[in-house]
DNA sequence: TTGCTGTATCGATGGATGTCGATACAGTCG
DNA sequence: CGACTGTATCGACATCCATCGATACAGCAA
């Protein structure tokens, strides 16, 4: 249950809608849809610290004993959090024994990066 | 009604929480919620077209007239949309006469994507 | 002024989401 | 086997959100 059916292309430079700046060509209905789902994952804040924590563990991966603690959420609402970021094929997961361990998957995180990359020419914010 | 208070900093380099990869320290519980409700805005396909509509329109600037068309949704769904664009710092927008023009500011979307840069060695999604 | 067009706001509504306690499941230890 | 710990699922609930039609506001043209 670690990787989802990610519709993930060209690792090798095929240019996809995907992947290229939005700042370049106008995003499809159907990439909007699917990088809208992964967005969402990001857009609450205990999701976001979940995440960072996870990649900012030592060996990038942190098992929940180790996320349950730093929230003042209860532990089947870290659960439900752990669950959406697996579901929107941010993070993998996998029991070794008695515990699950969580860690980032680094090809999405890339893609949305690329996303939102901009030239930064323009009137920006400052 | 252009340029909100966004708390970005350093632009010459001076590392702040919200803007090192998260693969690096984990995030704070404000720069989360703060980013979370960028984050947020970018959670819904439609607008992140309206966004890469704006950003790839010519001149790096469009007009409510351009955007209403391309979209199954009503005129004031868009109009929604674009507010919540701007209220989260990642468009400005401006009224010229009878239009309204909108445009992205390119910080915000950099601020993004710094977050989410990842050396991208571990074990990937793929 | 009146009329017309472009855009924003209002109020309502159905559906999604975050949260919880209770409970079920998985694995280890006696 | 039973007891215990770690994690996930279930069911419920309050709140949030995307969407709409109706309407208000802003600017231009007669």
């Amino acid at each position: 249950m670690s990787n989802l059916e990610l519709p993930v292309l060209g690792q090798d430079g095929t240019a996809v809608e995907c992947c290229s700046p939005m700042v370049r060509e106008p995003l499809g209905q159907e990439a909007a849809v699917d990088l809208a789902r992964m967005f969402k994952a990001l857009s609450d804040p205990v999701r976001l610290r979940l995440l960072s924590l996870i990649a900012s563990h030592e060996g990038g991966e942190a098992c929940v004993c180790d996320l349950t603690g730093p929230f003042d959420v209860s532990q089947p609402t870290i659960s439900h959090h752990l669950k959406v970021l697996r579901e929107a094929g941010l993070v993998g997961s996998e029991r070794r024994g008695t515990w699950v361990y969580y860690w980032v998957l680094p090809a999405a995180l890339a893609r949305l990066a690329a996303l939102l990359e901009a030239p930064a020419t323009a009137g920006g914010a400052g």
